[in-house]
DNA sequence: CTACCATTCAAACGACTGTTTGAATGGATT
DNA sequence: AATCCATTCAAACAGTCGTTTGAATGGTAG
């Protein structure tokens, strides 16, 4: 049971290589910037990954399993509460996302990784992550649809798309708006979240004669 | 006066350029493979644009300057004529992004470009990006303000960056909504202009009490 | 025609790329 | 103590990278 000795060898190399990867894109990012940032030996990528395609791979999976691990959770959590709002379902998949990318491992940089895999490399990661993603993708989109069911299917998958770019975007830190010196990160990333929450809600709800009932 | 002489082959390597440099990102794509696809001796890259980054810096700028000009031409034309409403700025916001990101040129490359070298380039790029758009977002920024009077600055900075991460992500085409085989990219393009700005808009009068007058 | 000059070209430069190899290492098993 | 096996290591592999060089090219001006 080799668990705990080659911890320190796999590891560090991933997360090394996620932070690398975030910064400088798979091709900019060589295995001897990795394997030196990560204090191991060249040759230690191709033993526990294959290939630095493999060790790419294994960046993105790791990370987005977390990802729609915390997602479904929230999830489901929210739809079992009954009298659960727009807003709960919003929370739910927006809120493991920016708690990733503002953590103080790796998963900020995960979330440029994310959005580079995205564009990069054609076809192949792009359609592993379509593949991982979709079916959480869909099991929002149910959750919605029980809430806004005026909104037709298809204008609903429009909205849903809006949303998620809006949030990529949050996420891979693109914004302009910046931390402000004062605040806190976590302080700033609630705030981050409410506003994401209530433009999303806001949005989706468009054309809808929504009526609080509280 | 060099200037027919040299249209095809600087043009050309730009041209292509943008488009692997989209496919591939910027470290990914050689330049061997820009001047092979361009049909170009290599070493003209060199002589035309002094380095590889020089290229990069070209590529970029040469669109980023087009969607300036005609975003802020956009704008002033919607502000000029008095009742304009809220749609009506966003539609000067985001179709000439989109009108670009769907060109048959390679203004679709370009987005992508675009959004990677808004990730990539540690500083330098992002930089020059932020400077050379930041002051149209600044521009826009005050006609949302004077249509939306009752949101504070700060609130509307917020939506504004959400309306931006959206749109971004629309224009590189991350969307999982596919244009379909019937419809054609234009009317595909309206499709997605007309829900960025009715869902733009929902989430920028959030709070409001809008009122049609019409 | 000659001289000029911007442009193109083939070839080579050293540096860096991902990957492979075979030997060294060291803890666990017999 | 001897064997095994996962892991680490230094070294080298062939190939590609961006860039430079100096000679060829060809249209234009004197």
């Amino acid at each position: 049971m080799p668990a705990p000795s080659n911890f320190s060898t796999r590891e560090r190399i991933l997360s090394v290589a996620e932070d690398l990867f975030a910064r400088h894109g798979f091709a900019g990012a060589s295995l001897r910037q990795v394997t030196a940032a990560a204090r191991v030996n060249l040759a230690a990528v191709n033993y526990h990954f294959g290939s630095k395609d493999g060790l790419i791979e294994e960046v993105v999976r790791r990370r987005l399993d977390d990802l729609n691990r915390g997602r479904l959770a929230a999830l489901e959590a929210t739809t079992r509460r009954e009298g659960h709002v727009l807003e709960d379902v919003l929370d739910a998949f927006i809120r493991p996302a920016l708690e990733q990318s503002t953590a103080d491992d790796g998963g900020a940089a995960f979330v440029r990784v994310l959005a580079r895999a995205w564009a990069e490399s054609d076809g192949q990661l792009r359609r592993f992550l379509a593949d991982n993603y979709g079916h959480v993708l869909r099991e929002f989109a149910l959750a919605f649809q029980r809430l806004l069911p005026t909104v037709d299917r298809d204008e609903l998958h429009w909205r849903l798309d809006i949303v998620a770019g809006a949030l990529t975007y949050a996420m891979a830190g693109f914004g302009m708006i910046q931390r402000r010196e004062g605040t806190s990160p976590t302080t700033h990333r609630e705030h981050t979240i409410e506003h994401l929450v209530r433009f999303a809600a806001a949005g989706l709800r468009e054309g809808t004669q929504s009526r609080a009932e509280g």
